[in-house]
DNA sequence: GATGTTTCTATGTCTAGGCTTAATGAAACT
DNA sequence: AGTTTCATTAAGCCTAGACATAGAAACATC
């Protein structure tokens, strides 16, 4: 389809090689020819062959084993990755206003599963938000946010009116580890309130928590405004 | 935390510069020392330095620019690699037996939205295959799928009821591009009646299209039983 | 036949060095 | 002041060669 030659060699071996894969004529299963001997038949060093096939590797195409050599994967897992944007940043690349409003934000012990969620003892103290994200003044996304202060020195300090949470927690505590998980949920009536949409509909929801060296971090609930859709690419 | 050694540099390399952004020894939109410096304060290769840091580009971390130098990431733009696993395998590994049932299976020309999303013309002569699959006999996944024997020559001659539609396809036609987008949708009466569960039941929905050099492959619709949930890590 | 041992090989990883290229700041020129 | 030119520099990418190591296959032993 789209032939324009890629300007460097790595690349342009591991398309070469994809193409042969996806024209079938080398199958899943196969075997293909050993790096040195690519390196040979392409013309370049046996660490160029390399890179390209780890890269191909990577993308689940390949499945490489030493002494074994190189096959073309059977049943490629699909993997897909996908890039949760900063809300701000994505309602005002669809060229609207963004604002935001704390509903509530307290100290309170946590609940079970949120102190599971958070590897922490049930009932320790952390910083509770809820946060409405909005784009021209409409609701966008539900936002139920629990800061541990512990992984997060100075979170007492922020005034979240004027800097939304995800932002400043961003920009100031990368995370070593995390675990997000997609589901979707019917609105209930707190939902459906801060949403501006009917209980029951459905949602979109985001359970994310992360971890720094000294704990975890923080644990989020994003709630989306109905019809929102996330988009992975491979 | 754990700080067993890593087997290989590129990767300790890697792992200690996080721990430097983490610890935040190098603060956001620092720009941290070259590469060349870095090897000798490593006392390794620069092209060891080179690929540690091009990891921790690719995850996000650091900003790489020629002559500019590179940089702790100002906004992580949080990226999550899921895996979309092969539903038989799916529920396989959670102990149940898998099986799956063809409900519809007919050629017909395909509606004004599969084919903007497949990039064919409008009323195009497609497979249309509707399928649930099921664990120990429980519906858990309801598919509505197309298939463009064009790009997937021999759909035609395939007893789908043998062998589901999607590993046929996975095992006989890789892809070089697909879209891959997550939604929740209320269950209309055939998702409820397909998956055992009440209309308007919220259900996570991923909608996929693939394409290999003949054009686009497949486009499916795929609903879950409710409650569950897609796992990503970063 | 089942189980340990050895050999061999394709990939994994690294090194030292070279060339290429894009961004940038400064100098030269409107 | 604004613009163009140009050298510089840090990353990008490649090479040739080396050693390490997993693991398949052949072999030997029980």
């Amino acid at each position: 389809m789209n032939d324009r030659p890629l300007a460097n060699k790595a690349q342009a071996i591991a398309s070469e090689v994809r193409r042969r894969i996806v024209d079938r004529e080398w199958r899943q299963g196969d075997r293909i020819p050993d790096e040195a001997e690519l390196a040979v038949t392409f013309g370049v060093a046996r660490a160029t062959v390399n890179k390209a096939l780890q890269m191909l590797a990577d993308e689940g195409l390949l499945d490489r084993k030493r002494r074994a050599g190189t096959h073309v994967t059977v049943n490629p897992a699909r993997r897909a990755t996908l890039t949760i944007p900063i809300v701000r940043e994505q309602i005002e690349q669809a060229g609207m206003t963004y604002s935001h409003r704390v509903i509530a934000q307290r100290r309170s012990p946590i609940p079970a599963d949120i102190a599971a969620r958070m590897e922490l003892p049930e009932g320790a103290e952390l910083i509770h938000l809820r946060t409405v994200h909005y784009g021209d003044g409409n609701p966008f996304q539900a936002e139920d946010r629990w800061i541990n202060p512990v992984a997060a020195p100075g979170v007492d300090l922020i005034d979240f009116h004027r800097i939304n949470p995800n932002e400043w927690l961003v920009r100031n505590f990368p995370w070593l580890r995390g675990d997000m998980v997609f589901s979707a949920e019917n609105a209930d009536a707190r939902d459906a309130r801060l949403l501006g949409t009917r209980q029951g509909t459905a949602l979109l929801i985001l359970q994310r928590t992360t971890w720094n060296d000294l704990g975890a971090i923080t644990s989020v609930r994003l709630a989306f405004h109905p019809g929102y859709c996330l988009i992975a690419s491979p």
